[in-house]
DNA sequence: CCTATAGTAGACCGATCGTTTCAGAATTCA
DNA sequence: TGAATTCTGAAACGATCGGTCTACTATAGG
C-alpha cells in the first residue's frame, strides 16, 4: 500500500557507487549524489537513512558485482593456473580500458583503506574483509596450481601487488599496469618452478 | 623592520603536517589546523596564502624530513644488501611502533594517490616523483647488490610491496608487517641467488 | 621617540555541508 | 470512492567550510 518509488535501487546505488569510487566519501556530497542518480535527497534519505547508509549501500554493491566477480576465477572450475592468470590479465584489461577521466579507477576499497577507514571502525571492518578474500582466493588457486613453497605468502605478495597496482591506476595507467606484468611473471615464475 | 613572527614556521608546518597525514586533505579543516599549530588562520593565511599552500609545505616536509631520511640507505654508503634490509627493517620497527591511534600511521603520499592526487593534477606529479624516486632508490642498492636478472622488475616489486605495507598500516599493522616481512624475504633470496 | 612595516586576534563573509521538515502527490486496500 | 499509507519536491535547518577584513599590537630602522 501506499506510493510506489519512481526509481530503481539498483540503479541509484550504482550511481551513487560510482561517484564515491572516484571522490571518495568524504568529497562526495548530498548534492552530488541528487545530481547524478536524478533522486531527490529526501527519496534518498528515505530509503538509505543518511548519506553512510548509501555509502555502506554502495560498498555492498561493490563487493557483489564488481569484486567477487572479478574473484570468481579463482575460485570455480578455472582455478589454478588458469584462474590466477585470469585474474591478473583482467585486472590489466580493466585497467587499460578504463578512460583516465572515468570514475572506476581503481579500487573503491583501496581508496577507502587509505581515507575512512584510517578512522572508521565500520570502513576498517570491511576493507579487512576484502583483503581476508582475496588472499584466501588468491591462495586457494595457488593451491589447485600446486604452487610449491610457502603458499600463503605467495597470496600475499600476488594480493600486495594488485593492491599497489590499484593505487596506481589512479596516478599512472603504465605503472599499473607494470606491476600487474610483474604479478603475472611472479605467477609464471612460480608454476615453472613446479614442472 | 615590523613584528617578528610568534612562531616558528618548521612546527606549524611539522604539526599540520601530522594532521594530514592522519586525515587526508579534505577532511582536516582550517579550525583543526589553528587548534595543533595553535597559530590563528590569520597568521596561516599569512603565511601560507591557502590551505593548499600549508598543505603542499607539508608534503614538502615530508619528502624531506620523512621520506629522504628513509631512502638514505639505499643510496649512501650503505647501499646494497646491507641498505636494502636497513631499509625494510626501518619500515617495519616504524609500523611496530606507531600506536594505533597516531597519526603518522601509513604513508602521506599513498593517502594523497588514493585521494587528492585522483583529480589533482599538481598532487600527482608529487606522487608520481615519490615513486619513481623509491623504484630509483632500489634499483641502485639492487644493482650495488649484484641481485641477478631484472632489476627494473625487481624494483617495481619491492616498491609494490612497500606501498601495500603502507596502505595496510592504517588498516591492521599485523598484516602490514606480513608484507614487509615477505618483502624482505624476497630481498634475501635474491641476493642468495647470487652467491 | 616616531614612523613605517609586518604579524595577530577575532569577527565576519557567502557558500556549502548533512539532515530535517512538511505539505502534497501517488498508490493500495477496503 | 474514501481512508490509510508511502514517496517526493522544495524549502529550510544549524553547523561548518575556506577565506577575508579590520583594528590592534609589536618590532625595526631612522
Amino acid at each position: 500500500m501506499g506510493r510506489l518509488p519512481t526509481f530503481e535501487t539498483t540503479a541509484v546505488v550504482t550511481a551513487a557507487r560510482d561517484l564515491f569510487w572516484d571522490r571518495g566519501y568524504e568529497a562526495t556530497s548530498i548534492a552530488d549524489l541528487e545530481t547524478v542518480t536524478g533522486v531527490n535527497r529526501s527519496s534518498l534519505y528515505h530509503a538509505f537513512g543518511s548519506k553512510r547508509g548509501l555509502f555502506d549501500a554502495a560498498v555492498q554493491d561493490y563487493l557483489d558485482t564488481v569484486i567477487r566477480p572479478r574473484l570468481s576465477v579463482l575460485l570455480g572450475p578455472t582455478a589454478g593456473t588458469a584462474g590466477l592468470l585470469a585474474y591478473v590479465d583482467g585486472l590489466r584489461s580493466a585497467v587499460a580500458a578504463v578512460p583516465d577521466d572515468s570514475p572506476r579507477r581503481g579500487c573503491l576499497l583501496v581508496n577507502c583503506a587509505a581515507g575512512l577507514a584510517g578512522h572508521d571502525a565500520a570502513a576498517r571492518l570491511v576493507v579487512d574483509g576484502y583483503r581476508t578474500e582475496l588472499i584466501a582466493a588468491l591462495r586457494h588457486s595457488l593451491e589447485v596450481a600446486g604452487a610449491p613453497g610457502d603458499l600463503d605468502e605467495k597470496a600475499i605478495v600476488l594480493s600486495s601487488l594488485t593492491i599497489s597496482a590499484m593505487l596506481l591506476a589512479r596516478i599512472d595507467r603504465r605503472e599499473a599496469d607494470a606491476v600487474l606484468g610483474a604479478a603475472r611473471r611472479h605467477v609464471t615464475s612460480w608454476l615453472a618452478d613446479d614442472r
